[in-house]
DNA sequence: AACCCGCCCAACCGCGTCACG
DNA sequence: CCGTGACGCGGTTGGGCGGGT
């Protein structure tokens, strides 16, 4: 049999919080920091279990969080980074300061997977309908729009979506040579803090720079240095390279040129109804260059 | 006013993975 | 190398709420 679940102790309170088990659990993590989830309970004096804490923390009392109103750029950036990694919630969540895994998660299922089905089931019952002439006066919306969505089907998920692996890293870098400051996010908390660069940060600069790529504004400690990961994992290396791509600020990849970098522009599309893809070459190249 | 129904979202649960002894 | 504890992720559940009848 599996594991025993931790939340089996008699005694326990489930169910929603209340506003001073917030005020308790919030009052522990400030005074102690996160993590040591199991014995957090204990010490905080909570009857919960560590995970229940955990979550209500990460979810919902955590500072930085960002409630209800989903813009529609964030809207569309759901849709675009879904359609690349799937149901990767946690990664998608990422890319959407203040957002949680847990959020977007609902938001999709509630909301924009209804809505992406209704649009796929009209575009179908349209197939055979002439489509109206693309008007250059009327590409230009305030707002994007469901048409503005990207279609998608399960098979274009099945084909395109890169599964990456998210893993978790408790290494510490020690920094050789401190030479200027950058914001970096804390790993847990997203919440910006400055930070002594080094020379790994350096060839993080670089790796931008080689490859044509804005920096992230926000670098995550366990994603800073992109070829290190790809030597600890062999085999991996393009789904990294797609993990350091989604750290980058979206817009950013956007901008790239055709010229400039033939290889990100094919995860950029051109207008909002493309899809957003890897291309097969594109996928092959980085696999043969691992 | 009472009931029903559907939606939303916080919370739960199981499992995979990692770190460490 | 192996076992175990802890963490994190994604799927699922169920309570609360609002709208409709």
């Amino acid at each position: 049999m599996g594991r025993s679940p931790c939340c089996a102790k008699e005694g326990m309170n489930k169910g929603s919080w209340t506003a001073m088990e917030d005020n308790i659990l919030s009052e522990f993590i400030k005074t102690h920091g996160e993590g040591r989830w199991r014995n957090l309970p204990k010490r905080a004096g909570l009857k919960r279990c560590g995970k229940s804490c955990r979550l209500r923390w990460l979810n919902y009392l955590r500072p930085g969080i960002k409630r209800g109103n989903i813009s529609p750029d964030e809207e569309e950036l759901i849709i675009r980074l879904h359609k690349l990694l799937g149901n990767r919630w946690s990664l998608i969540a990422g890319r959407l300061p203040g957002r949680t895994d847990n959020e977007i998660k609902n938001y999709w299922n509630t909301s924009l997977s209804k809505r992406l089905n209704q649009h796929n089931t009209n575009q179908t019952a349209n197939h055979n309908l002439k489509k109206p002439r693309n008007d250059v006066k009327n590409k230009k919306k305030l707002l994007p729009t469901i048409d503005d969505v990207p279609k998608i089907s399960t098979q274009t998920i099945e084909s395109n979506v890169v599964r990456t692996k998210a893993v978790r890293c408790t290494k510490v870098f020690i920094n050789p040579q401190p030479q200027q400051k950058i914001i970096r996010a804390n790993k847990t908390t997203n919440v910006a803090v400055d930070q002594q660069t080094s020379s790994m940060d350096y060839n993080v600069e670089n790796f931008w720079v080689d490859h044509n790529i804005s920096s992230p504004r926000l670098l995550d400690e366990e994603y800073k240095m992109p070829s290190d990961l790809m030597m600890d994992v062999p085999n991996m290396g393009v789904f990294n390279l797609i993990s350091e791509l989604l750290k980058s600020d979206f817009s950013d990849i956007c901008e790239l040129s055709n010229e400039s970098s033939k290889g990100a522009s094919d995860l950029s599309p051109s207008s909002p109804e493309e899809p957003f893809v890897l291309s097969q070459e594109l996928l092959e190249d980085w696999l043969g260059n691992q």
